[in-house]
DNA sequence: AAATAAATTGAACGTTCATTCAATTTATTT
DNA sequence: AAATAAATTGAATGAACGTTCAATTTATTT
């Protein structure tokens, strides 16, 4: 009996409300006192909730971890066709919608917690091997179906995750529009190029240089 | 006439402890009360020499972002060996001391301001785009001397550099010592391929994994 | 020794912060 | 309608923050 309990939406609420507020001013910026304000409710409802900021930021942290994988995410209708799947998450990582959503400060700030907080820093390693795992799974369907022949499934799931972490880490940084595209639609030839997938002509020209 | 400035070596002091204070307990706990107490001065110091708290970030920035090219530096008798030259800072990249130096929670933080503050984005911008610069020129040399026949040095300095951020960003989360250094071997590796230097067995298998 | 200017201190300011606690409102059950 | 429990508020706390300003100390020059 009593009133039914609304923790769960409440906290998503304020979670997603101190997500937007980070992104905004930084991170470090980012207050209890301004979430409250953002949503109009009262700073000590943010801490019932959570019981301490330090647990916000641990939500913030899980429900940044998990829009990670949505990457993944694939018509139904690819289930049975790896190839449209492998592509289609291939667009789905160097796709403007991905970028805006990732390219962010909240991100790294989150990230640079791994340093000092054990906790934070499994959390992190898991996702990132989970989204390795994951794609070298659908190479591995790929390759059963013989639509690639892929040696090292692991291996080239692990370069090709490397690769968009490092370019995004370049790209974060270009502010040409036109540069941003071109070196976006590079980076992803080059993971195309790791699983032997290749369309444009300067796609094969780059082939060819790295076989020199 | 009056008392000698000692403004440059003051600032540089007040920096380094601003540094190893936000190593300690991150950037965003990082205050001008504890640096001034980390090196015994007053915090009203700490403003005299940085007007505001921004400006002693900017600093901090700046500091870092020197040390980044440090990885070029090689000896002296080097200069006129640029494939000696050339694995020397690939040795200096994918060192232990490179590794403590930058695989920490502060470069990440730093970079984050850029997301937000426009001085910062273009100053990050512009050192990455100088270590590829840097690097591009040692390829050119190599090249010129015969010892290299990269067709384009520009676009092997860039996925070297994209290899590299990408590595540690997955590096920085590998607690296990023995994982840590055998990914940063293969990390390495992979780097040596693409300048089509490789010793090892396994490079040499690789390769032809990669090539298919 | 007097003049000078930089180095340094220390007190004080208002602001924001996370967190506490008791009180009140609101929805649901009996 | 009474009981119940969760939702929500609002006031208050002490600590830390960045920054200010005037006063003092210290080293150098004339």
């Amino acid at each position: 009996m009593g009133r039914r309990s609304i923790k769960e939406s409440r906290q998503k609420e304020i979670i997603e409300a101190f997500y937007e507020l980070a992104k905004k001013e930084g991170l470090e910026n980012a207050s209890i006192a301004k979430t409250a304000a953002l949503i109009n409710i009262n700073p000590s409802l943010v801490i019932h909730y959570f019981k301490t900021k330090e647990s916000l930021v641990y939500g913030l942290i899980e429900y940044i971890l998990d829009k990670y994988l949505l990457i993944f995410k694939t018509p139904a209708a690819y289930n049975n066709d790896p190839k449209k799947k492998l592509l289609k998450v291939i667009d789905n990582i160097f796709s403007q919608k991905w970028n805006t959503l990732f390219d962010d400060s909240v991100s790294y700030s989150c990230y640079s917690l791994a340093f000092r907080d054990k906790e934070v820093k499994e959390k992190y390693k898991i996702l990132l091997d989970t989204l390795r795992s994951n794609f070298k799974e659908i190479i591995i369907e790929c390759n059963k179906q013989g639509v690639l022949s892929v040696k090292d499934p692991a291996f080239v799931a692990d370069s090709i995750f490397v690769l968009v972490d490092g370019a995004y880490y370049y790209l974060s940084l270009v502010s040409n529009k036109q540069e941003y595209k071109r070196k976006l639609a590079q980076y992803k030839e080059q993971a195309l190029l790791q699983l032997n997938f290749s369309s444009s002509a300067s796609a094969k020209a780059r082939s060819r240089q790295l076989q020199q």
